[in-house]
RNA sequence: GCCGAUGUAGCUCAGUGGUAGAGCACUCGAUUCGUAAUCGAGUGGCCGUCGGUUCAAAUCCGUCCAUCGGCUCCA
């Protein structure tokens, strides 16, 4: 429309939206936002304490201690009297004090919290507190604006109220958050709303319902997925893929069952460090139930890949040795953790176990990560963000000695480096057997989930005694990499779903072609077509029975990447009229013509 | 698991104490139609579950289940 082509190249309307953290300003309006914020609450809750009231990317919150929690009216009385303390245009002053003066001021107003905060900073970090006039002040480094009349009300909007624990510790206190936005204009405010609400169209779980790729039934259970006959298309599709890619670099495929006895996890490791997340075991009776001797459903593959490669003794000439399999996990996740695709009870890891000698450890592990790099390139994905998930010394829950620890870690980090890849470091993020590298994606809520990942391990080979026989005839010990491009299934497609909007490219579209029939008459013709397309291996169906218009609008909602329109006109010169999803009409095209693109376009997995 | 919200037809939702509604979808009929909704009729709900209050409950209260937003935890 009117705004379309600028000279420049920019549209007029656009209104940019910095994150937090590239803006300084906006970091001092969240900042005296939420510092306005909590002395509304305190005002309108005397006996609500604070705690820390911290910016995110795209607002900021504050945790109390308050008896009861807040609720939506709470939430509009409170803008309301922030509105207030804005109008009141108070001077916003800093003030840097001794570590006892700042202790004897808390004690004053009883505010354990704070206390807590103070006595945790570092000695030597200035203390600094912030005032609102001389009404209200909190603890905090700052930066912000430097009068509350810098603020804009119409700016600024309250959006939820959830529960979190105090420093994060579920063993702790349950403190109220609330969260809020602010902006340096209203206009941003209302951008940001759009934004937000253009988002959610993209949430996986609506479009996974509007476009038929899964569903979940209350009598299966809760985080238990089921596939309908559109999802599963796109998750072999998937699985293809994949698979092809790991014939390519020496993978073999293996294939093991869903439960094993719970010796084989005790030995793993994981009965002692994984039980939480298992489902419990299933035992003939007490007895068994009380010696352990039972089944459990497996919460990862590797024990059984372990128990392939120990089956006969190895060489040194056939590592390294790459077992592959889509092996299906089940977790005890928490009733309050699961969600959508992105955190499920039961899931299908793309999981592969390379046994190597030390020697071929490195390169392995850059085939691996140059695999992962290759089939996001493929699957059109983006924004992710490379983390190295180490160890938090300070933990106890790892098994294994530091020196394979730092072992492990360092070759992950010199591969990266080596690289040359973006990343950053997470302690306390490993798995509980060896670090890791993953792939990071956000989904449409700014939540991030990890996808790929590869693990270096040097300690179930230890656990399970594994060995090869080297060149010089003495046994040896291999290490392991764990490594699932995709992560799981599941989440992959969630993902997916959120970052293509629906829009799925041509080749892992459930249905590819859709051919409309201007009336029923052309039925006939279009089946032709169908069937050659079908024959070689094209998803194509006819669509008929509606007005064309009314046909042509199914198909956009049901996002099928091409639409082949067929009358008269072209049944009688033996075309069809293509129209794309992302190119509109291109007009009529020779029949054998499109087929034969289409079959390419598949083969390749290409765009039409 | 914890804090909070929500649960009405296949889907999206209206209905706040007095006999359950709309649009879409579905079925049937008419229409044979040219690129995002043809017209008409019909089918369809133990109002998530169990219990309580009441002469009377989709509506008020409680329980459980599920979903959603967070926290904790994770592929």
């Amino acid at each position: 429309m009117a705004a379309a082509a600028q000279p420049n190249g920019e549209n007029p309307d656009f209104i940019p939206l910095p994150r937090t953290s590239e803006s300084e300003k906006l970091k001092c309006i969240r900042h005296t936002a939420s510092h306005v914020m909590a002395m509304a609450v305190q005002k309108l809750f005397p006996t609500a304490q604070v705690t820390i009231g911290p910016w995110t990317e795209t607002g900021f919150y504050y945790d109390f201690d308050n008896s009861d929690s807040f609720t939506e009216q709470d939430l509009k009385a409170i803008k309301k009297e922030m509105d207030k303390i804005i109008k009141k245009k108070l001077p916003v002053i800093r003030e840097e004090v001794t570590r006892e003066d700042a202790a004897q001021r808390i004690e004053r107003i009883q505010e354990p919290y704070k206390l807590e905060i103070l006595n945790d900073m570092i000695k030597g970090d200035p203390i600094t507190l912030y005032h609102l006039g001389d009404e209200w002040w909190d603890l905090c480094a700052g930066p912000h604006v430097e009068n509350t009349s810098m603020l804009n009300p119409k700016a600024i909007a309250l959006e939820s109220v959830a529960g979190a624990y105090w420093r994060g510790d579920e063993k702790r206190q349950q403190l109220q958050r609330i969260y809020a936005t602010a902006w340096e204009t209203p206009a941003q405010l209302k951008e940001y709303k759009r934004r937000k609400a253009e988002a959610l169209k993209r949430d996986h779980r609506k479009l996974g319902k509007e476009l038929g790729l899964f569903v979940f039934s209350d009598l299966v259970g809760p985080g238990l997925p089921l596939w309908t006959p559109k999802g599963a298309i796109v998750r072999s599709l998937l699985e293809n893929f994949l698979k092809a890619e790991q014939v390519k670099r020496g993978y073999q495929g293996v294939v093991t069952p869903h439960i094993a006895r719970t010796d084989l996890f005790k030995i793993s490791g994981h009965w002692d460090n994984y039980k939480e997340d298992m489902f419990p075991m299933m035992a003939d009776d007490e007895a068994d139930r009380v010696a352990e001797q039972g089944f459990v459903m497996k919460p990862m593959n590797c024990p059984f890949h372990i128990q392939i490669y120990q089956s006969e003794l190895r060489s040194y000439r056939e590592l390294p040795i790459r077992l592959a399999e889509f092996g299906t996990v089940y977790r005890y996740e928490q009733s309050g953790e699961l969600g959508g695709l992105t955190r499920v009870r039961g899931f299908t890891v793309d999981d592969s176990h390379l046994f190597v000698t030390p020697d071929q450890l490195e390169s392995e592990f850059l085939n691996v990560v140059d695999l992962i790099l290759t089939v996001f390139e493929k699957l059109q994905l983006k924004n992710f963000r490379a983390r190295l998930s180490f160890r938090d010394p300070e933990s106890g829950k790892y098994i294994g000695g530091d020196d394979v620890w730092n072992k492990a870690e360092n070759a992950i980090r010199k591969a990266v480096q080596h690289l040359g890849m973006d990343y950053f470091e997470a302690p306390g993020e490993a798995a509980f057997y060896g670090p890791k590298l993953d792939f990071i994606f956000r989904d449409v809520l700014e939540r991030e989930w990890q996808l790929g990942t590869v693990q270096v391990d040097y300690n179930l080979p230890d656990r399970f005694d594994l060995e090869y026989v080297g060149e010089d005839g003495n046994r040896q010990r291999p290490v392991m990499i764990h490594r699932a491009p995709f992560g799981s299934l599941e989440r992959l497609i969630g993902i997916l779903i959120e970052e293509y909007a629906g829009d799925f490219p041509l080749w892992l579209a459930p249905t590819q072609v859709r051919l409309l029939c201007v009336s029923d008459e052309f039925v006939p013709y279009a089946q032709t077509i169908v069937e050659q397309l079908l024959a070689q291996g094209v998803r194509a169906e006819v669509g008929t029975g509606e007005r064309l218009g009314k046909l042509v609008r199914i198909a956009e909602k049901q996002k099928i990447p091409v639409m082949a329109v067929v009358g008269a006109q072209e049944q009688e010169n033996q075309t069809l009229s293509i129209r794309t999803r992302a190119a509109g009409e291109l007009g009529a095209l020779a029949a054998d013509e499109v087929v034969q693109r289409l079959v390419t376009a598949n083969r390749d997995r290409v765009d039409f």
